[in-house]
DNA sequence: GCCCAGGGAATCG
DNA sequence: CGATTCCATGGG
């Protein structure tokens, strides 16, 4: 990994299973524009971050060295060893096919309220619509910076109410955002406990909060928490799931990467069958 | 009009 | 327990 610092911005090069393309395409987020082939635009660690390829690596614009590795070099996840991980994942051969085009995945560090709140929008929904929803909730509740908008927070969201929160379209998500969100305010449900609690104990306390069910905690634990061990089962999944592997799967059986797994398979059952609006 | 979308709650038997 | 059914909304 090697940082220059170029006309304001940041060329990172020598950076191995780094795709930030494919790590957004990917599903795990859904506050980010693709520009064009080369260009995509992240809203994360509380601005606007654009990147673009580049000759053996990746530009970010308008960021030096120390600002990257303090936010988003974790949130990128850069100091893990995914090859390892991969290669730990060599005797599964679905695990390993997938992995060829998904490579690049890195699980992004996002933000624990964030991600309640995107996952339980996520679902029975498509990742354009759910994408728009969270944006339009942005902008609505959120703090507007030099053209960011944060994500609101829980009292903001308590604070609008069902009416309030009408505009954003989520149909019938939208009381089960708010219940998250009082559980939060009320601090009947803790996010720095479950940050530390351990995965099956963080799992069920994220359950108690209503329009969180199974794969939706799951997901939360993975993308929200860094609990790696959370494998999130959906339709895409259980479709990979039923092709590769038989009725006695178990994803315990894949260990405490078993998340990032499940990245690569939802990755590449997606990328086949196509689907959203590309 | 019908079906589906990174599901979950409520209500059955 | 497992299996239906309903839930809002938008796109194909």
């Amino acid at each position: 990994m090697k940082f220059t610092n170029i006309d304001g911005g940041l060329l990172l090069t020598e950076c191995k299973n780094f795709d930030p393309f494919v790590s957004c395409e990917c599903g795990q987020c859904f506050r980010f524009e693709k520009i064009s082939d080369s260009e995509y635009e992240l809203f994360a660690c509380g601005r606007r971050l654009s990147i673009r390829s580049a000759e053996n690596g990746w530009y970010f614009s308008d960021i030096d060295e120390r600002e990257f590795r303090a936010s988003f070099l974790p949130y990128f996840d850069l100091d893990r060893d995914y090859g390892e991980i991969i290669d730990s994942f060599s005797g599964d051969a679905a695990i390993s096919k997938a992995a060829v085009s998904g490579g690049g995945i890195r699980i992004f560090r996002q933000d624990p309220w964030e991600t309640i709140v995107s996952f339980i929008i996520s679902a029975n929904n498509n990742i354009p619509r759910i994408k728009k929803i969270i944006n339009s909730l942005c902008r609505l509740l959120g703090e507007e910076s030099n053209g960011f908008y944060s994500f609101p927070t829980p009292e903001a969201i308590l604070n609008a109410g069902l009416d309030g929160l009408a505009p954003i379209k989520a149909g019938f998500r939208t009381k089960y955002i708010i219940d998250a969100a009082s559980r939060v305010v009320s601090g009947e449900v803790d996010l720095d406990r479950i940050a530390v609690c351990g995965y099956d104990a963080a799992l069920a306390e994220l359950k108690r909060i209503k329009g969180i069910g199974d794969k939706v905690a799951n997901c939360v634990l993975l993308f929200g928490f860094g609990y790696y061990e959370a494998f999130p089962v959906d339709v895409w999944v259980k479709r990979v799931i039923g092709k590769y592997y038989d009725d006695s799967f178990d994803p315990r059986s894949l260990g405490k990467y078993a998340g990032i797994a499940q990245q690569y398979l939802f990755y590449y059952e997606r990328s086949i069958l196509g689907s959203d609006g590309e």
